[in-house]
DNA sequence: TTGAAAGCGCTACCAA
DNA sequence: TTGGTAGCGCTTTCAA
């Protein structure tokens, strides 16, 4: 930095503050120090910018897992959202695993993110304590826990599976599934199963047909493997919830393969609002989650948290912002 | 730091050291400190770390959409080989945009990262010579550039496309077409479609069914609207490679709703090796491109580079990983 | 194995 | 609008 001040004749303050958006610097002289940048290859070092400002302009952010399209948009929606700001993801994967979460949100904190962002609001103690002490903003997205760590941007997911299930039931069908995985890894996904096993009980249906599998149930293959093992124990299944569209996609493939016709022999209902929801022949039915907006609701929580003209304000509050679903009705769960 | 070296009744220099694994530190006072520094809340601020050691662990990483299994994979694998080197991913988005991309390099420069993976071989004048000049390995992936900036993990997109239309040609189609989109936003995608028609060229067929979207045709609405096109414009078409699996499946979609059956009447063959290919029915012909593995590879040519035992050794030349394709014959193309 | 001094490259703060 | 001083929290280097 020092070497563009000679060259444009100046200190190296005034560079520090030409490089930079609000400081105050004639535009005469930063045009100056932009040609000498230049000239000389300077790129400005924000790790040692960061040091001293004590802003490094990152958000650290988890997600479960890369190959997820919900979480793909939500984390879309936060950059988009980000966009203007200047402030820079910083993503991590814990591949469903809370302790990869702690491992991942400790790296994080090394780092000095200007806000935190977790999904789910299951963590280990450990993490929790982190996540409480980091001194930024800390959201938990995709779900509204009944304790959250600070702020949360999502929606319930026990809701979600009983709006699935009460609509199910609604249609008239008696003997209904729910395919899904391993409940201690995905704690969203069994909250939706748990309440969508909650509607079948207060409205008088057996629930043995849940939780058809220990493994996690996420994609294609796994979903049809469940449907095939669900029709094989219960044959006389009439509806089944997935817990993605991917799994509902290969469940319905499962049915084709049998014989069997959706709706007509037997409904299926996803969640996610998948692009091959809408794409499929039949369409699926689908709860869709509101993933992309989960992200750009995340980036108004965040910015309204970091602007520095609320020191003291409501604002400074936690936020509780509540993502609405939507329930789309499709051909595989609607006879003519 | 200098609190828990005053807890521990150690100098600050020790903490430093206890805290990292290479350091010199004997066992009983490492304990010490990491006691002492759970005791304080005490975390490790990697930024002046970075700043005082000039390195960062981080990788800069820019890849065309999040939104895209292919290049998650990639992201996946790539993290997995790095996962014990303590390098951290910093990943960002295009969106299909070398101006876009050249924005991120930028910023991401700035983070002086020690190394940067860039997706593609075609970049702004601007972003090529900051690749260049950034003093850190560069790798381009997904394509294996004439020019390379320096390294590249990869295959020809050109002998993709070649392959897949030797292959049609060879099952005894005649009138075949390449669904595909808008060229100069993919390059990657555009140089399949170039590779595609030189075969038709080569072994006498028409190539007037190719190219037929000006909008990138990536998902599956975009496929099935493609194909309406070009079942309208050229009903006599008996095979079509689509850009990718996603659009394969649309395109199948658009067949099935017209009465059209597939392979029968017409064949149909994707490109990406995704999920959906193996569990449509019928299943899709794909080819596959390896991307979990160009992010293993990638990560090992990053690693390979950084180690300090070989610099002045040949591992320093520009690597050019081959990965291996494969085109995955299914039913969609196979009439029985 | 441990400690002291110096400085990484920048920005906050105060002064002009 | 510009410049000087101090220091962000750590690691490098050298010495003990």
């Amino acid at each position: 930095m020092s070497d563009v001040a000679k060259l444009a004749g100046v200190s190296p303050m005034t560079v520090s503050r030409a490089l930079r958006p609000n400081a105050s610097a004639s535009e005469s002289t930063r045009k100056k120090i932009r040609e000498a940048a230049d000239q000389l290859g300077y790129v400005l070092d924000s790790t040692a910018a960061g040091l001293s400002s004590r802003k490094t302009g990152f958000v650290a952010v988890t997600i479960p897992s890369i190959n997820n399209a919900n979480f793909a948009n939500t984390i879309r929606g936060l950059n988009e959202g980000l966009q203007d700001s200047g402030l820079q993801v910083l993503l991590g994967f814990t591949d469903y695993n809370i302790k990869e979460e702690e491992r991942l949100v400790e790296a994080f904190l090394r780092r000095r993110p200007e806000a935190i962002v977790v999904t789910g609001g299951v963590h280990t103690e450990r993490c929790r304590r982190y996540l409480a002490a980091s001194g930024v903003p800390v959201i938990e997205i995709w779900d509204l826990p009944s304790s959250p760590i600070e702020h949360s941007v999502g929606f319930s997911n026990v809701k979600a599976g009983r709006a699935m299930a009460n609509y199910l039931v609604d249609k008239g069908y008696k003997n209904i599934g729910f395919i899904g995985g391993n409940t201690k890894q995905d704690a969203r996904g069994s909250d939706r199963c748990e309440g969508f096993a909650e509607v079948l009980e207060e409205r008088g249906l057996s629930t043995e047909r849940l939780r058809i599998s220990e493994e996690p149930v996420r994609n294609m293959a796994q979903g049809a493997a469940a449907m095939d093992y669900l029709i094989d124990k219960h044959p006389d299944t009439q509806a089944v919830m997935c817990a993605s569209d991917l799994s509902a996609f290969g469940a319905m493939m499962s049915c084709q393969r049998r014989g069997l016709k959706v709706p007509e022999d037997i409904a299926i209902a996803g969640f996610g609002g998948y692009d091959i929801s809408a794409n499929a022949i039949p369409q699926i039915t689908t709860l869709e989650a509101g993933d992309y907006q989960i992200g750009t609701e995340t980036a108004k929580v965040i910015l309204s948290q970091l602007a520095d003209d609320n020191d003291e304000t409501e604002e400074r509050a936690p936020q509780r912002i509540k993502i609405a679903t939507q329930l789309l009705e499709r051909e595989s769960t609607s006879p003519k």
